[in-house]
DNA sequence: CTATTTATAGTCGTACTGACCATTAAGGGA
DNA sequence: TCCCTTAATGGTCAGTACGACTATAAATAG
């Protein structure tokens, strides 16, 4: 922080990057948007744009999540902040330092076509294709940090609607971790943590018709995780495939995919 | 990333701050420069300096790390992404972005003056007084990064020189946490961890005069705890007393100390 | 009615951990 | 020299957590 007048400094532009996951159809599906110009016309990118003189990245980053997903309220959404890419190259056009935020949706809507995205959809995580930019390390980068927050925190309720089964709570764990988890001993874990989850009296959710009703439940207040879930060394290969993460060193620098 | 044309942007100024830590006289210790101008006046503040234009954060972490410690060769320190802070006010005189990286290091030597490091000292992290800018909240941040990643990693070693024993190692988790561990309990779960630490065969150390000479390690090769190594839940109170992590919420946004 | 599907309840053995106790090997002091 | 202190090392034991597994309950599909 010393030596303003001894350093000469460039101006960045400064974004942030949005890799918005969310549960659905029984697999991982993130929001993206088509390319309309050059460079990587016509590829997938993350969501994300300026910030603004006035705002912080948080603050850019939930105002840009309110303008691709269409949600009028996104206050309570989880936001975190993921990492800063900064690599010289990574935008042909110009120094541009991004600052990506992971944030996740229960059930969410159609993305409109508002705010500048061109065409925002949802699309399966798994089999995604080169996306734009760096965005390829960012999304796996995003995907691992879930995943290992899934096991240490009460994330997991962040994907779920209001009222929930412990059924669809587990469904998010092997839609994340991409592997099969024993339903009794979930459910002994997720209980025997207090303030996991809470059930609520009385009420049941006939689950698509087939099978006994479970119990339905709302996420607690605790965050923590004490002892953590942890997710099964090796992945005993559940339907809905997923590539392991190909970013196995978390350093954000180093590489520009 | 769509819509330059549309929005206007306005350019930031970017830096990197560094947290560097070091477990030194049975303490926590914080590498910290005394501000020679306006603002924070008088003030410690983290090092850290201006990316330059054909580097990226990273790499100006490095760079700025090598001139505030006058090591001659960093490429083996640990040096760990934090966090970007980007509240508007943080620096009053502009728009400043600040990339946050965390350090660890081994014994290290006494901070020369070099780079633009008016006068650098490590300085016990405990008391602290008021840090300029946002820097208390970084360290405060970086505090907690550091001890929750001692215990799901093999971080530790990075705090230790090259050959070192189970009781010195034992110290930077207890220093850290601000906890007293058992000492069997720990040896056992430290050996029980492959790849944490291998025996260097016929070599020993006299433990400062006093007390049987206990053996030496090396770091292995293993980066992972399985099953981690967690902090008791309550802190039993340890000679060096710590004070409890003033930031709760990790979330970098919000608010500027 | 029966098979199927899903939720829920419980069992059993192993692994891990926290709280201890015991022994070994060094130095310091009377 | 003998004994005490200090620190490393080796071990026990019980409680907890977890993985694998079996059993029962409650719904639908045919």
């Amino acid at each position: 922080m010393e030596g303003y007048d001894k350093y000469a400094f460039e101006p960045f532009a400064v974004t942030v990057d949005l890799a918005v996951f969310t549960v659905r159809a029984g697999g991982l599906q993130v929001l993206l948007i088509e390319r309309g110009q050059e460079p990587y016309i016509g590829h997938w990118a993350l969501p994300g744009g300026f910030v603004l003189p006035q705002e912080s990245a948080g603050t850019a980053a939930r105002r840009e999540l309110a303008e691709e997903t269409g949600l009028s309220d996104v206050s309570g959404l989880h936001l975190e902040q993921l990492c800063t890419y900064s690599e010289p190259d990574r935008d042909p056009r110009m120094r541009v330092v991004s600052v990506a935020y992971t944030a996740l949706l229960p059930d969410p809507p159609e993305p409109r076509g508002g705010g500048d995205a061109a065409s925002a959809r949802w699309l399966a995580y798994d089999g995604l294709g080169p996306l734009a930019f760096d965005h390829d390390r960012i999304l796996a980068d995003a995907h691992e940090r879930v995943g290992a927050k899934l096991e240490y925190t009460c994330l997991a309720t962040a994907f779920c609607p209001p009222e929930f089964t412990l059924g669809e709570l587990q469904q998010v764990y092997e839609t994340v971790w991409g592997t099969a988890l024993d339903r009794p001993n979930f459910r002994r874990k997720v209980l025997a943590t207090p303030g996991f989850v809470e059930q609520i009296p009385g009420a049941a959710r006939l689950t698509g018709g087939r099978g006994k009703p479970a119990a339905l439940y709302r996420a607690g207040d605790a965050t923590a995780l004490h002892p953590p879930l942890l997710r099964p060394a090796s992945a005993p290969a559940r339907p809905p495939s997923q590539s392991p993460s190909p970013s196995s060193n978390p350093s954000p620098e180093g590489r520009s995919s």
